[in-house]
DNA sequence: AATGACAGAATGTTGCAACAAAAAATCATA
DNA sequence: TATGATTTTTTGTTGCAACATTCTGTCATT
């Protein structure tokens, strides 16, 4: 991704590309969990159903296979993965790694009204959980986070942690309910704000490997027992 | 990119796609140094120079927009990008985070004949040294680091360090005579296979983030003084 | 010499048809 | 019913032309 904004050489003026329209909405549906694992993406589906000819829909497609958010089941089948153990756990270590280093840098930059804004966005995830509106409460959990990553100043590590993000996001959503049960993440959400306040960089990233590990723990779990079932099927 | 090769799910069988060939020829050329720094790449330039037509030149450019190994300078100019100060200390930020993280796993995999292999490879870089021959060097070196990432099995973390690589490589081959010589790296190497021998992944760690570190500063170095002529002439 | 306007050339994107290959559906056979 | 072969449909890729936009070189003006 063209992420260099802060290098006088680039130049982020897009004139509207139809590729990139058809990119951008099919991989905010694949984020919300819209497409379920498993279920084959076409071009000329794809270009149908946003009114497009194929070649933007073959871009937005291309691009999301070399992101690793689909994934080839064959030379002519392109899928949305399912995301193995194995997969998940490599995900969970390259996550840590960097979403630690932008936490740690989250303190060099952050204002009083950064810290605002994310209190007030935890208090949308509060709301959210006690409604039980949990893919809302999915969704401002991704805002959180990554208003504590922009902090870093980093474009390169921002992009990189969101290909992450994307390519287990379809399965995240699709057990969603698992997850967002029993005020998920709040302990470790108000243990960065705090880390942000004392701008104690360590602190911000320990919080945030924290809630990441929470997050592993519960995929994990829910992802054995979604093999449970497919076993007990098949 | 598709490299859930753990996966069953996965099929990476390749008919042979034109855009999969340009893009890796212009990738290998572009890392090892072929293309200078602002250098211009157009659709129906690359397209003729390689004997296809412009879609599969379209596909090849674009991905390596997408993977930030070109940038664009204009609505309908990608180039080659300049790597700022900036830019460089955020992707070795990166760089040690994740070239650590494979290098603390390679020692779970790794096999007598791996660290034969690594030995055999130290020393073609360092006969490429004494020869002079810093392109050899260069590859070689690459090469040597990536031998000890695949160790992790890791793959998604791979195809990410890779990206990496790819964003610096043009500016990095661009001023490589500045970091071959003396003897650049070679301690940091024997310190790794030593680390791989017993076993101890913090050892692997900590020389390979010591390598990353030594050619930061000669990076660094050597594009400040290349800013410093600009500046003189402009 | 520096700057701005202008005209011609070049460029990326899009749509589309053709093609070979793969996937899905159908049918025959056991 | 299950299995394998065969036909039919669907699919991704490629090449190419058209179009609007952008870029580049030239020239006039100061």
């Amino acid at each position: 991704m063209a992420d260099n904004a802060d290098d006088a050489q680039t130049d982020d003026r897009q004139p509207v590309r139809l590729g990139e329209v058809v990119y951008q909405q099919t991989k905010e549906r694949l984020i919300r969990g819209a497409f379920e694992p498993g279920r084959k993406l076409t071009v000329r589906a794809l270009a149908d159903a946003l009114g497009v000819s194929s070649t933007p829909a073959r871009d937005a497609i291309n691009r999301l296979t070399f992101e690793g958010a689909l994934v080839y089941a064959g030379p002519k089948t392109v899928i949305v993965p399912f995301i193995s153990q194995q997969t998940l756990e490599e995900i969970t270590l390259m996550r840590l790694a960097l979403e630690g280093l932008a936490a740690e840098r989250s303190v060099l930059h952050v204002t009083q009204d950064d810290i605002d804004k994310l209190t007030k966005m935890q208090g949308q995830i509060d709301v959210a959980l006690d409604a039980k509106r949990y893919a809302d409460a999915l969704w401002s959990n991704k805002e959180f986070h990554f208003l504590i990553y922009r902090l870093s100043q980093m474009p390169h590590l921002i992009t990189t942690i969101e290909t992450l993000w994307l390519r287990i996001g379809a399965s995240f959503n699709d057990l969603y309910p698992e997850f967002a049960e029993a005020k998920y993440g709040v302990h470790n959400h108000m243990a960065a704000i705090e880390g942000l306040l004392e701008r104690d960089g360590a602190a911000v990233r320990a919080a945030i490997e924290s809630d990441i590990r929470d997050g592993y723990r519960r995929m994990k779990k829910a992802n054995r027992e979604r093999s449970a079932e497919n076993e007990a099927i098949f």
